[in-house]
Formats: C-alpha cells, sequence, structure tokens
RNA sequence: GGCCCUAUCGUCUAGUGGUUAGGACAGCAGCUUUUCAAGCUGUUAACUCGGGUUCGAUUCCCGAUAGGGUCACCA
C-alpha cells in the first residue's frame, strides 16, 4: 500500500510539544513505509489562524529535522468543501437549519447539519484495538457555518479523502471525534483511513501539558539551548519503547524501529530531568569545534555583561570542563552569569580568613603557598601544563597534608570555595597569573597577620 | 453528568498464568589524587482496590476507584 499520512496543525498559537510530537510519529510512520507526508494547515478558523504562527510551526518542525513532500493550506481548498457541502444537501443527507446563533444571540443564521442515521460505530484503532460508538447522541450536528463556511470535521473529512490519506495518526482527544468524521465520510462516499490514536503528554500534575501547566513552546526548549535531537529523541521516546528498548536513539534508528503498535496507550509525564539528560547525551556528542564554537559566543557575551574582558586562551583550556558541567546551554549561560568562571578571566578577591582552608592557620597556608610559588616559579613556561603542576607539588602535599596545601592554592587561584582543582585552573590561566595570585593571597595574609 | 480511553518504583517503562518483578531518569551511599562538578560502583523504591477463573494471578474476566479525553456556529 502506498502510505500516505499528515500533519494537520492548527496555527491558532505556536508550535507545541505536542504538534512536535504528531509530528514526530507520522513522520516515523510515513518513513518507515516508504510513504508521503502532507502538511496541512488547518485554518479553517478564521478568527484564531495567524500565518505568524503557522510560520513557526514550520520552523520549529524544519529545526527538530523534520521535513514533509507537499503543503496545503484548508482555507485554499474551500471550493472542494463547497462542492461536498452542495452534494451533501441535493442528497438530502445534509440540510440548511435555520436558528438563532448561538455566538449572537437574537441573530438568525444559518448553519447546515448532517442528517444523522443514528447508528453504533465501530474503528479499528491501530494502538487500542476496535472502539465502539452510539452515534444517536450525537444527534444532527453541525458540519458547517453557512453553505459556503465549512467546519473542522467537513473539511477533515473532504481533505483527507481528496487527498488519498491511508492512515489518520493524531492524539487521543480525537478519538471521539473518530465517530462523527467517519459518518461524514460515509455521507460523502470517501472509504476509511486506518486510526492510530496515541496518549497524550501530561504536565508534572498528570493533567494535560498545556501552557498553564508547564513550558510547553518548542522555541522556548531552542532557546534554552535544547538541542533539537534531544528533544527530537525524547518526545518519541515518551510513550513509545523500540523493540531494542534503546533509548538514545538517531532519528535514522527511530525510523527503522518504528512499528505503529509498539507506542504505548496511557499517558506519560514529561519530564524535564530526563529531557536535561537526553540533552547531555546528545551535547557529549558534538564535536569539539561545533562544541567550542557555541561555547565562545555565549561565554564572550555573558562576561561582557559582566564586564569582564574575554581571553581565547583561556576560553579554549576550559572548554573540556564546560562539557563537563553542563546539561543545556542555558546552564552556561547560568555558570557565567553568576560569576562561577570569572577566576579563570579575572584575579579573584580571596576572602583572607578563607585562604587556610579548614583547621589550618594562617601562619601553615602561608608556608605551603610560599613553598608552592617557589616550585611553580622554577617550571619553565614552555612545559607549564596541568600534569606538570600536579607532578610539581604532589608529593610536597601529600607528606604535609593535602589539604592544608591544596586548598590555600586552589582558593588563591580562584576565590570560591568551590572550584574545579587548582592544576586546571592554573594551567588555564598561565604561569603568570599563578604567580600573582599566589602573591596577592600571601600579601593577604601577612597584613591580616 | 453522558460517552470514550487508560491504570507496574517519585517519573518513563520491561515483563510473565509460577520471576529474587528487570532497566532508565531522579534520589541516597561509597569510591575516585583537597572542595565543586563529572565519572565509577552499590542501593532505596512499584504490580490501585474488590470479586471471580485457576492448583496458582501483577498477568485473563467483571466491577469499583482514580486519572485523562470529549460532549462548539474551535480545531
Amino acid at each position: 500500500m502506498n502510505v500516505r499520512v499528515r500533519f494537520p496543525p492548527s496555527p491558532t498559537g505556536f508550535c507545541h510539544v505536542g504538534t512536535a510530537r504528531m509530528a514526530i510519529l507520522n513522520y516515523l510512520f510515513a518513513k518507515k513505509h516508504g510513504g508521503t507526508i502532507i502538511f496541512r494547515s488547518e485554518d479553517t478558523d478564521k478568527v484564531r489562524s495567524k500565518r505568524e504562527y503557522e510560520e513557526d510551526i514550520i520552523e520549529q518542525l524544519k529545526w527538530l529535522g523534520l521535513s514533509w513532500d507537499e503543503f496545503y493550506r484548508t482555507t485554499e481548498l474551500v471550493e472542494s468543501h463547497k462542492e461536498a457541502l452542495a452534494r451533501l444537501i441535493a442528497e438530502d443527507k445534509a440540510y440548511v437549519s435555520k436558528e438563532e446563533s448561538k455566538k449572537e444571540p437574537g441573530v438568525r443564521v444559518e448553519v447546515v447539519r448532517l442528517r444523522n442515521p443514528g447508528k453504533k460505530i465501530t474503528f479499528t484503532d491501530l494502538i487500542r484495538g476496535d472502539i465502539t460508538f452510539d452515534t444517536a447522541e450525537l444527534g444532527d450536528f453541525t458540519i458547517a457555518r453557512a453553505i459556503d463556511d465549512p467546519l473542522y470535521h467537513l473539511a477533515v473529512v473532504v481533505d483527507d479523502g481528496e487527498m488519498g490519506i491511508t492512515h489518520v495518526i493524531r492524539g487521543e482527544d480525537h478519538i471521539s471525534n473518530t465517530p462523527r468524521q467517519i459518518l461524514i465520510q460515509e455521507a460523502l462516499g470517501y472509504p476509511r483511513p486506518e486510526y492510530a490514536h496515541y496518549p497524550l503528554h501530561l504536565g508534572t500534575d498528570k493533567s494535560k501539558l498545556s501552557k498553564r501547566t508547564g513550558d510547553v513552546a518548542v522555541k522556548s526548549y531552542r532557546e534554552r539551548g535544547f538541542l533539537p535531537e534531544a528533544l527530537l529523541n525524547y518526545i518519541a521516546i515518551l510513550g513509545w519503547t523500540p523493540p531494542s528498548a534503546r533509548e538514545v536513539l538517531s532519528l535514522r534508528e527511530m525510523i527503522e524501529e518504528f512499528e505503529i503498535g509498539d507506542l504505548h496507550k496511557s499517558g506519560a509525564v514529561f519530564d524535564i530531568e530526563k529531557l536535561r539528560w537526553f540533552n547531555r547525551q546528545y551535547l557529549l556528542k558534538e564535536p569539539e569545534s561545533s562544541f567550542a564554537h557555541e561555547a565562545i559566543t555565549i561565554m564572550k557575551s555573558e562576561l561582557s555583561a559582566r564586564s569582564i574582558s574575554w581571553d581565547e586562551a583561556a576560553g579554549e583550556r576550559i572548554m573540556p570542563l564546560v562539557r563537563e558541567r553542563i546539561s543545556v546551554w542555558q546552564d552556561l549561560r547560568t555558570l557565567i552569569g553568576e560569576g562561577e568562571f570569572d577566576f579563570f578571566f579575572a584575579a579573584p578577591a580571596p576572602e583572607p580568613s578563607t585562604i587556610p582552608g579548614k583547621g589550618n592557620d594562617a601562619g601553615t597556608a602561608r608556608k605551603h603557598l610560599q613553598h608552592v610559588q617557589k616550585i611553580f616559579d622554577e617550571i619553565p613556561s614552555a612545559e607549564w601544563n596541568e600534569t606538570r603542576l600536579k607532578d610539581s607539588v604532589w608529593d610536597y602535599a601529600t607528606n604535609e597534608g593535602r589539604a592544608a596545601v591544596l586548598w590555600p592554592l586552589r582558593y588563591a587561584l580562584t576565590g570560591k570555595e568551590r572550584s574545579p582543582d587548582p592544576f586546571l585552573v592554573g594551567a588555564a590561566i598561565g604561569k603568570d597569573a599563578v604567580l600573582k595570585r599566589i602573591e596577592a593571597a600571601l600579601s593577604l595574609l601577612t597584613s591580616k597577620a
């Protein structure tokens, strides 16, 4: 069978996680079966639809790495809807009903209603099995606001029929829409596509994921520095377990493993912590050059906001450290913004009383710092690197007590009670800066004593 | 409220008519060349309840309960 699926977002809001999930699942299914994907902007609601939203949806889906083969807007297909409407009325399967407007009381309108045969409808859901509804409860529901103004259900059925859609894969909020669409479909004589209704993602309190319960705009994840691969991967895996049970998968691998029947039946809570973990996995895979490019851009801008001048050499040297400390790019902005990395670029302002560290006095600290200063001073600049620094003082530190020697050294270099180790810092800032900072700490100790 | 869907650790899940109910995230503990981070190792933690069927149910059936969805001149 020639598989044809659709992405039918309604452009009444920015691209959110639910939109992305709809697109991902349809994409995986279509690609798995070599099918065609139709992007159909469901803009029948003229009041709420905006071109701005449509553009955002397109932009974010592309950012996630998705694509489609054909593009339409529902409103541009209105002629076929009108034809269908006219045919239904001519065949007396629908009728024009003159009634009072629900939106504007007192105003008479002419809506079109379907003559509902009121029978039981059973359809097979690829994820849930047979589902039966008694459509009598629906009554003669409205299918158009007016003879030339179709409503969603009519438009969807006609468009799906005309476009030869074979599989309708959508969220479970559409389960109860399915019987009425089937009714319209049968009245029009279109074949019934296969249906698959996947569960919705839930917010932390298990309620529907929405603007109220959390951040859902794809753009906001993008702005916080989540990687598209990570977001795509997490959204896909949340509610689907591939046969291999692997969690970290590329788009290609997902396509290979995808089976619509493997989608879960129950809704899952969207866990930002796990998303962060996924993002870290992908950040760790980033090539060194592109990682450094992004990191440097962020560091430069955040440091300049703090009036600290950028040092290219130091920046390059702390890359491994940056990569080890962040899960999302936003973390780097926060780190720098809070001054956590200031000491790599500017001299710190250590607190004299904190220099010795726990259980040691100023005299001891001065003695150790002077010793280390002397050792460091003798290291040729050409041999100035992390390993060399560590080797040069390690035995001394071990004999004298590592905490007693290393704490003052580290604190003198960073001015932070918590920071990376002194060797890494020392190598990054260079010999001159190290000696100056030790000297500064020593004078602080002396002036205090 | 009617109708529909769903139900395993805090979260995402695997799984079977008989299992020590497995994994991931988070948590906790220990280790790793001082602190922090990372890493490594270990570890806490679950079958919603009540009836059936059965020698035996987490698993099959029914009911209850809970959660979700939907009942538009929105999509």
